[in-house]
DNA sequence: ACCTGAACACCGTTCAAGT
DNA sequence: ACCTGAACACCGTTCAAGT
């Protein structure tokens, strides 16, 4: 007799199988309730048979982090190496965004993985392939930083305005006694309805767009000027 | 008779005690050492006892980054908004580094403090002194991001190089084989002894103003241009 | 009314006992 | 030899019992 959900395991445990329920978990019911426990319940094992597969739960969320790195696919050439990192980047955030756990824990490894590695040395060879110096590329990939995962380090994340207008009013002019200049800049943009997206909420799309560019356009002024570190370190 | 390691608490708690012996706790033995029972252990009292001054864990570690944004000091005017900004990025860089868990902290947060929302509005107040717009503005802090704590999100901290230079020469091989872009740019450099950064490690600081620079220089040109939200989203 | 020890519901991981 | 249940050493927080 078992107490198995599913009625006897027909499938084998392997470390794909672990880490694809561990991605689908965590998908469902978020990084949180993702436990040795919670996992080995929902593969119908005992704890300690998770062991066999990942070495601890460090291991556990290195593999997680692999499975979406290896749903970016392949680069798609594109023309030039500016139009070809930020499609790549582009990509990258799209795969990422399919998980919402998968940013934070990103950040949250200690090290590298074979995954985040092949990820990085194929951007960097764009740069490469594109003319750019090795001195520069290792710059402008500093520059990037966790951008190359296709998220931004948020200032913090917005707190979910009220729904009722009057309540949503009252805080801001409370807020604005003490910050008037971010009420300022959050509020910009509703009397002038000119198209800015300033105002209502912030496009995380636009915004992240908008930093990735400036730092692109930056390091193709750099590249045509013939930046080198040796010069301005 | 008391287990008190300093024989009785002469120093009644506050919530301005256990904030900052909660900062120097985590300072000298790590965030992962910093439990509410091991901080109650450290003041000599019993860990309910800390409920009466923080609510929960949380409201502790908004309360220890408040105590770490407060040592920012105040900003020191500058001549122009991006001297001004730039002065004071640094000046919260060198805060955080005295604490080398703030920064992991302070991207934990899920929402603002009292400290953080200040922060943000003395560094919005800087642009706008300048004359930046509003819509300008609110782009740039997002494009700034993470970046406003005087620290960026690494691709992934550097693992420590092998004290044994044939070691090193050998696991740089090895890697060459799998990731040839990453290895390139990180030993470029070594050759040719030219004054640049590349090759010998990475410099925290370079890198650090590299990118603000870049990023400080793509708004200042974007300001002079007239750059609306409107025109370009 | 106040304070606090024990308890609750977890966690990742070890280890020895059972098959 | 293999597998696994119980146990270990924690955690943040609740709650009822004691003063």
């Amino acid at each position: 007799m078992t107490r198995q959900a599913d009625g006897g395991r027909r499938t084998p445990l392997s470390r794909d199988r672990v880490l694809r329920t561990a991605v689908a978990l965590a998908d469902r019911s978020g990084i949180d309730a993702l436990s040795m426990r919670s996992l080995a319940q929902e593969l119908g094992v005992v704890p300690m048979a998770l062991y066999k597969h990942v070495a601890n739960k460090e291991q556990l969320l290195d593999g997680m982090v692999d499975v979406v790195v290896g749903e970016i696919g392949p680069p798609d050439g594109g023309d030039g190496w500016k139009d070809a990192v930020r499609g790549r980047i582009l990509a990258t955030r799209h795969a990422l965004l399919r998980h919402p756990w998968a940013a934070r824990v990103v950040e949250s490894r200690p090290g590298p993985t074979p995954g985040t590695l092949g990820h990085l040395d194929s951007l960097i060879g764009m740069f490469r392939a594109g003319g750019l110096s090795a001195d520069l590329t290792h710059h402008a990939m500093h520059a990037l930083g966790g951008r190359v995962w296709g998220f931004t380090q948020e200032l913090f994340p917005a707190p979910p305005p009220s729904a009722d207008p009057e309540v949503r009013a009252a805080v801001l002019r409370e807020a604005a006694v003490h910050y008037p200049y971010i009420v300022e800049i959050a509020t910009a943009g509703a009397a002038h309805d000119d198209g800015s997206v300033v105002g209502g909420g912030c496009d995380d799309r636009f915004e992240f767009e908008f930093a990735l560019d400036l730092l692109l356009d930056g390091i193709e002024r750099l590249h045509r000027q013939g930046w080198s570190s040796a010069r301005h370190g």
